[in-house]
DNA sequence: GTCTATATTGTGATAGAC
DNA sequence: GTCTATCACAATATAGAC
């Protein structure tokens, strides 16, 4: 353990009164949560991530479970409300697909371990995916996916029978966008280490990924 | 804590000799793990899953890190090794996909947290990656993963080059058949949450998707 | 091989000074 | 708001009887 610890305890000047140190907590607890999941995770680590005392952490959190739930709240936050808004659009099929393929890829190579964590902690924990639910309303839209679906399948069988595509459910075409745009990266420790891709090579893959996925996704369609 | 106990403590002869309780303590701890992560998991809990104390847990592992590995390496060995043969073999890549999606669909239905554990604890315990190599060598050809993808390269190549399909690198075509195969296991939770799916609809899901997602992983590849 | 203690940390959480 | 000190117990691990 003990990190190298190069962190920049900020300039020194405590009593931060507005909500920064809140801030850094929470920061520290994401990047730590991230790392190691909310089951490897210590309360200790983050503390010495965020550069302030573990009882602070209580101080603002109340719990250990409490600071994970916020953690995952923001995370859930940065990548479902997006995507939603996107599928549910009036714009052409095609236009939401490279919409989407081209909003997740950019959004994730920003948050790339972001996935590994979400889905972790949906695996390992679900009952935190109550927050998730409040976290979409709050974030706009009511039962979002269930509409979002619901617009999506209604376009994607119209263009059907127009002969323009092959007949496919609303909920298995979701599934094929969103396996194609997060997989690699929730697996991209395994991905790098099974077929050698250092992170320049990494950069690499995703370039032509973004640009390659959505035609071949469209492609899914053809009949 | 103290989940129902339903369990059948194994015909009361102790003192197995064979290595019986050594593969019950390995399935038990395979729940555990599966379930919590390595991280959320207590010797406690597996000990109580498999109908021991937990000493033995140690008398037979070592050390829970070292019960850990024995899992993991365990869940990889079922994930990894069939899908290179596969990829590797020397069927029509229409063969092969189709058999790459049947295989894999049908062994994850089999064991459909697998996904969720591996990538999991691949995220938080990166280190553990080694074994999965060792794995690899030992279930048969060395540095099995690149030779898979030499020779799937090979082929899209080939048939690239006589206008069957647009050119495509075999790393993102691997990636796009695991994605599509894997990546709904591991976010099952999720989906089922999300779009609200019971185990019926789950079941029903699955037979569509291994009955359409050859077909569709075809169709990426069209000019 | 399997068990019952028990040792020994580790770790989340609180009290209370400043 | 932030810290130091400490509590209480959870959890891994070991000793040693049977």
């Amino acid at each position: 353990m003990a990190a190298t610890k190069t962190r920049v305890k900020t300039p020194a000047t405590a009593k931060s009164g507005d909500g920064e140190t809140e801030r850094r907590i929470l920061d520290a607890a994401r990047t730590v949560f991230v790392r190691r999941g909310s089951g490897g995770a210590r309360m200790q680590e983050i503390a010495e991530e965020a550069g302030v005392n573990q009882a602070l952490l209580h101080y603002y959190f109340g719990t250990k479970d409490g600071l994970a739930l916020a953690v995952f709240r923001e995370s859930a936050a940065k990548l479902f409300p997006g995507i939603l808004r996107i599928l549910s659009s009036d714009a052409s099929i095609e236009a939401r697909v490279e919409r989407v393929v081209h909003h997740y890829l950019d959004t994730l190579r920003a948050h790339p371990f972001l996935p590994g964590f979400v889905l972790g902690e949906m695996n390992f924990n679900p009952e935190r995916m109550v927050a998730l639910a409040s976290e979409l309303v709050s974030a706009g839209v009511p039962d979002a996916p269930r509409r979002a679906l619901a617009v999506l399948g209604r376009d994607l069988a119209l263009r059907a029978k127009r002969g323009d595509f092959r007949l496919i459910t609303a909920e298995q075409f979701v599934v094929n966008l969103a396996s194609l745009c997060v997989f690699p990266f929730a697996a991209r420790p395994m991905l790098a280490h099974l077929i050698g891709l250092d992170s320049a090579d990494w950069e690499r893959f995703l370039d032509v990924r973004r640009a390659d996925l959505p035609q071949q996704i469209l492609n899914t369609l053809r009949p």
